[in-house]
DNA sequence: CTGTTAGCGCATTCAC
DNA sequence: GTGAATGCGCTAACAG
């Protein structure tokens, strides 16, 4: 249904003014006299007028909105992350359209084709596990709208880039299981697909060797993030010869299904199997033991990329930067460790 | 910055056709030639031709978006629901702006202007816990826009709602922790302005009345949800000279700090005292105890009301619906009660 | 089958 | 201080 609106011209000639003098109340433009600038005002509270923001878009060539896409929505970090990054932008008046790609990479493209459809000004963009060709997200840049990742990174892209320090708190991680006496730690890693899970991977043998403690492949087991396939792995782990005593995980939903998997099997954590996960969840303090894990910054992530964004848009093409920044992660040692 | 956009006439100008016939090829309009179409939409793969939604939007006066303002972000609840929405307007061709609100009914009204603004065809909006003054809500009915409500719903206005049958809900809660020999069964309640604290609150009391349990005041607490006063609540619910053996819990969050603050103490749960919440959020399964709660069907909640929303968009005015869909609700019980 | 014209709502020239 | 004219990118109505 098509509907009806108020509209300047409708200002307009109820007060026998011209458009441009009601746009130019609107507007907050000087050379109107008092009389008829009090007088559009008042018309216009009265009869609810608003602002049509498309074809303000549409003459600026600039939408004043930003669009973020994210893989997921489930765990708690991606809405976090969100929430940083609308404060920033809607301080600086940008609005604000979010996709999540459902870690599927045609969703992905689909959401890249929605972005730019609504002539968004700049883009966050944090990768599905999925996606391994980037062609969607280079449009952007040939398009002269600047794009900025987070978390999940597209190394392939010379941007802005906004990431936690992966290989440090992974390192961290391990480090401190060995300072538990830990022998065997095993890593539930994520997909190689995405350097976040490479990073963490370093982390986790440079640890290892640091306190030579050898590493073992068969206690190194790449999964794609998929609910469910966990326990697979872990009663894969718990079964070989020399079962590992501690588990370090690559996200907190992980560690916790492997956690809750453990204690199911009457082992006792920390004792008879340690574990650690990485992110800090809303979740990770509630479980029984509650979880040690690796916090991220994640409103700040969020609040850095937007900055980042919107200083970019800000920017002529030609002088665009590809700042890289790394926020610092936190090691938070609960009872399950 | 501005920037450059391919728009039509480029391609036009480039084939030495007529923007009027590029238009129509793009719109899937028949009356074209092969050969000219072929020619068109090649070129317009390869220039990364994107329509430009915003100019459409304008000429049609519909933007194919709709807006979803919720009042909060940190609880699994409404990221769930969106998603639900997301998926049947993505499925009718709509796109969606989220906007949250804080719980502050400032950002609420800041909220629906920029709505307003950016010509939602309609909107979903669950208030704050602090709205009681719907004008700016009202703002669309007038102005020809559908709204409709879900779970923290308007009563003043008529208009589709959706929302679960909290009475029954909190009724075969409570009938439940009864049935497990509770005697003195307190109530952490939601504040008075949200419908879903009054009707959960006489489901509570209509139970404690079936059974003959007499209703003690003193162990019906209401507070404004903001996390850290559970505490306060909770101490002075176990100080009573009589204390509860039980408490039901207007939602989750609340429900699982109500948990660790009784463990903390030292107490037993459930045998000193049963903790029951509302809404299975993701977390409820993870505590130990795990938390019995009564489950609402989260992702339909968002779906039924999009749906919901697209047919009111898709009425005129004058045939406009007030639909109420009332979803049930399932008690899940855990071990904490 | 194709070209021409008008106009969605607005801000910004340029006149006076 | 105000009005008239132009155009953002696009589609639809009207011609041929």
């Amino acid at each position: 249904m098509k509907r009806h609106q108020v509209t300047i011209v409708d200002i307009a000639k109820k007060l026998n003014l011209s458009k441009s003098t009601v746009s130019r109340v609107l507007t907050g433009h000087p050379s109107v006299s008092d009389k008829t600038r009090q007088a559009v005002l008042e018309l216009a509270e009265q009869l609810d007028y608003q602002r049509n923001m498309l074809s303000i878009s549409l003459l600026n060539r600039k939408s004043n909105t930003i669009g973020i896409i994210v893989p997921e929505f489930i765990s708690s970090y991606f809405p976090q992350v969100i929430m940083g990054a609308q404060e920033v932008a809607a301080e600086a008046g940008y609005n604000t359209i979010i996709c999540h790609s459902n870690e599927t990479y045609e969703t992905e493209v689909a959401n890249t084709k929605l972005m730019l459809a609504n002539q968004v000004d700049g883009v966050l963009v944090s990768l599905t596990k999925e996606t391994r060709n980037f062609d969607h997200l280079k449009i952007f840049e040939r398009k002269g709208i600047p794009i900025v990742f987070f978390n999940r990174v597209c190394e392939d892209m010379d941007v802005p880039k906004v990431m936690v320090d992966d290989y440090e708190g992974a390192f961290r991680a391990v480090e401190h299981l060995v300072k538990r006496k830990k022998k065997r730690i095993a890593h539930l890693a994520g997909p190689d697909s995405l350097p976040i899970s490479v990073k963490r991977l370093k982390g986790y043998k440079a640890a290892l060797k640091k306190y030579n403690i050898p590493i073992d492949e068969e206690l190194i087991i790449p999964y794609d993030l998929s609910i469910g396939k966990v326990k697979i792995y872990v009663n894969h782990l718990l079964r070989l010869a020399n079962p590992p005593d501690a588990i370090f995980c690559i996200n907190d939903p992980t560690a916790i299904e492997a956690l809750q998997i453990v204690k199911k099997k009457g082992l006792d954590v920390p004792k008879d199997i340690a574990i650690v996960g990485f992110s800090n969840d809303f979740a990770s303090d509630l479980i029984d033991p509650p979880l040690t894990t690796v916090s991220q910054p994640v409103r700040e992530i969020g609040s850095t990329a937007a900055q980042l964004l919107i200083d970019q848009i800000n920017r002529d093409v030609s002088e665009w930067k590809s700042i890289i920044k790394v926020l610092k992660t936190e090691l938070i040692v609960r009872k399950s460790s």
